[in-house]
DNA sequence: AGATATAATTAGAAATTCTAATTATTAGAA
DNA sequence: TTCTAATAATTAGAATTTCTAATTATATCT
């Protein structure tokens, strides 16, 4: 018999905090451009799918609508998201990323994932593979419904 | 050529915080014995290295001293947690988990532990393999100086 | 047309974490 | 040995983040 699911479920209690907590403070000593996890998530979300809603970017968040309010409040004063009513539904609203921002989000990935990649130089090529093989075996089961917008979507 | 570590990286940004958000709403949603995040990784570490210091729990946490002094106070509270001075140094504390502590850390994990079971079904048995396998690959990476501790390395 | 539901926002409270300062104790130097 | 500096925990208070409740505007349904 191989792996149970608990087991696996146990594991990442385990791990997961830990790489979080190794994010968060990469995110926060990278001292020219400072975001936080949520407003780097944010940027991401946007880059991935342009055109959203608040409420799809509160639920890929996790964060209650109010929250998320705050969040794009921020984006929008530094000019790293624009803000615009829905043509289709004007209760709406449609975020999208301004070339500022992709820039902000593309500097911000890049430092982030030199600085992770650091720590990953001990690995061998064959845990390279099993590591990135299982981000993919993983990653689609942790996806809330609101992330599962096929890409290209733009829902203007 | 294989997988480079900054593929890596950039895959882990975009994975791990979803996986961090699962963890954080099932902990919330589990109103019995709900602990955040920080609570339950406090009792997970105390049970594994007990009789640590403040200090120690601080920077497996990630936090500084005072908001792990807090996060201590509660649990002293709540009867979960014991704290003493340190024999050899009585500047410093030593924490270790009460009987009550090990109960509600052992329910927590088992509740959570089994609604994340509940997301993994959908994999093979390779699958699990290679996902069990990578976790392990992945935690000594992560690992703290403070969680270097021995097993058994009571510190009192 | 009117009632109900939905989306975003605002206002304000609660929780979490931080910095700076304080106290107690230990380690090191004169 | 005794004074000074360093270390560990704590306290006090500010800053940040997130939440709940209420508000406004728009859309949907009967």
């Amino acid at each position: 018999m191989g792996i149970s699911t608990d087991a696996i479920a146990r594991e990442l209690l385990d791990v997961v905090p830990v790489i979080m907590r190794t994010i968060r403070t990469e995110m926060r000593s990278h001292h020219s451009n400072d975001l936080t996890v949520p407003l780097f998530r944010s940027l991401m979300f946007l880059e991935r799918h342009p055109g959203v809603s608040l409420l799809d970017l509160a639920g890929h968040l996790g964060l209650t609508s109010p929250s998320a309010c705050k969040i794009v409040d921020g984006l929008v004063d530094h000019f790293l998201v624009k803000r615009q009513h829905s043509y289709t539904d004007r209760r709406k609203i449609t975020l999208a990323l301004t070339r500022a921002g992709q820039k902000v989000l593309d500097e911000a990935r890049t430092s982030a994932q030199a600085r992770l990649a650091d720590l990953l130089v001990p690995l061998s090529t064959q845990q390279c593979e099993t590591v990135f093989q299982a981000l993919q075996i993983i990653q689609p089961l942790f996806l809330p419904a609101g992330d599962k917008i096929l890409p290209g979507e733009t829902k203007i």
